[in-house]
DNA sequence: CACCAGGCAAGTA
DNA sequence: TACTTGCATGGT
């Protein structure tokens, strides 16, 4: 499996080139494209930040002291407003009150630790609290979303069931890859880069390159023709 | 019109 | 433990 992931890794790096993710300039706007895209469209994210930054809220104690209802209306583009009203702030009172406010002195503690104590927040489930710990803080940790449950799948990498929890399908890349954040960083958003093109709808993408029976590897030979 | 989009928590059986 | 529901906007 090592040496079959790695080589996909290596077929989608040549095919569509190093993707630059996650979209964002600071760890805090990581952070909050992380809570805020929960089950929305990023486009609609997008316009959400651009609404935060006008009114110069990507800033940690700034984000922490404005009212939760005017927070809300400020973000509503991406939907789920109210709720991710207040997770944005459970997030941002935990940095506040535990982190000396600043994103820095998260860099002292070790993936575990910071894992267990950002799935403790309300809100910031496991792919929220991968996206932080991998895209702002650097820590190597695979992210597992609908993109990659849906390549998992699609391809065969995982049986149907048990296996397509969080953990095991985290377990099925990290087990199987050495530890690197660039690694990690590059080939998750590589594998969104592929579905977005190809595996649009659930639960099958039928004119993903990579599906066939030829089986993965060879299929993958075929992505440049496409 | 129906369905989907880079989840998560709370409620139910 | 396993399954269902609420949360809500905007694009196709």
């Amino acid at each position: 499996m090592r040496g079959r992931l790695l080589r996909i890794f290596d077929l989608l790096l040549e095919h569509f080139g190093q993707r630059h993710w996650w979209p964002g300039d600071t760890p805090l706007e990581i952070s909050i494209g992380a809570i805020l895209t929960q089950n929305c469209a990023w486009r609609n994210v997008e316009k959400a930040i651009d609404n935060l930054k006008g009114r110069a809220l990507l800033e940690l104690n700034a984000l922490h002291r404005i009212g939760t209802e005017e927070l809300a209306e400020i973000i509503r583009p991406c939907g789920f407003y109210n709720i991710k009203a207040k997770r944005l702030q459970f997030f941002t009172r935990v940095l506040v009150e535990e982190y000396s406010g600043s994103f820095e002195s998260l860099n002292g503690y070790g993936l575990d630790t910071l894992r267990e104590r950002f799935l403790a927040i309300n809100g910031i489930g496991p792919e929220t609290a991968d996206s932080i710990l991998l895209y702002a803080l650097g820590k190597p940790t695979f992210v597992i979303d609908a993109y990659t449950k849906r390549f998992v799948r699609n391809h065969g990498l995982a049986e149907a069931g048990n296996d397509l929890a969080y953990d095991n399908l985290q377990l099925l890349f990290m087990d199987h890859l050495p530890a690197d954040t660039y690694l990690y960083n590059e080939f998750h958003a590589l594998i969104v880069r592929l579905c977005q093109t190809y595996c649009k709808k659930v639960p099958l993408c039928a004119r993903c390159p990579l599906k066939g029976d030829r089986g993965l590897a060879e299929g993958l030979t075929a992505l440049p023709h496409f």
